[in-house]
DNA sequence: CATAAATATTGACAGACTTCGATATAGCGC
DNA sequence: GCGCTATATCGAAGTCTGTCAATATTTATG
């Protein structure tokens, strides 16, 4: 965890109301564009977007078939994320303030 | 979870690598303000302003002492954070895509 | 009360983010 | 090949974010 900048960028990817409500879609399964697309009120560009925000961060893999693209949650990347929230939030062995705290507090 | 609007927030609120390093330092325990500011590369203004947007996140909670502010992070958020990952992103029952599958699916 | 130290607030600015309409690309069916 | 449908890209506008210097506020101390 060098200087929390992958990190963030994750946190940041879910950081919006329109992407974790796409997510929520797909928690479900694999869909198709048009489908997320129907239960949303964004543009088509938009959504375009979005999901390209989700793949760049390997929340979310596309999968083409014909003219449709089908996404799908990456399963692997929820544990990764609770991981993340554990490693940055709770307390650690060996942390600085652990390390520098006088030795009759130990 | 009526329009992901509060969820994505407290992501947001995460999604910034210098809010994170300032967590990490707190989660061994309650630091003051000056100590945060000893261990970044960043003027007193912007630490007050994270400060304050962790609080407002509901993800920190600040207890003043003289001239001093200590500032720690509310254990039971991190619990939340957690379900609000799952509730996210693993599948659910009776959600809408199971529903409106056919029945020879299910 | 005057000063100093710790923290908060204000105002400004640059960069990033979200969204859209318009347009481009890709693949199917006739 | 042509038209149609699904998706991606582009360019622009408006908003939000992160950061700073300057200044204000609060509190302890001489």
């Amino acid at each position: 965890m060098a200087n929390y900048q992958t990190e963030a960028q994750l946190f940041k990817t879910l950081g919006n109301p329109t992407r974790l409500h796409i997510l929520d879609m797909l928690s479900c399964g694999e869909i198709c564009a048009c489908d997320i697309l129907d239960g949303l009120t964004i543009s088509q560009s938009t959504l375009s977007h979005h999901m390209r925000v989700l793949i760049q961060a390997d929340i979310v893999i596309a999968r083409k078939d014909a003219t449709w693209v089908y996404y799908s949650i990456i399963p692997k990347r929820i544990a990764e994320l609770h991981a993340i929230l554990d490693a940055i939030l709770l307390p650690k062995q060996n942390c600085v303030c652990e390390v520098n705290r006088p030795e009759d507090e130990k």
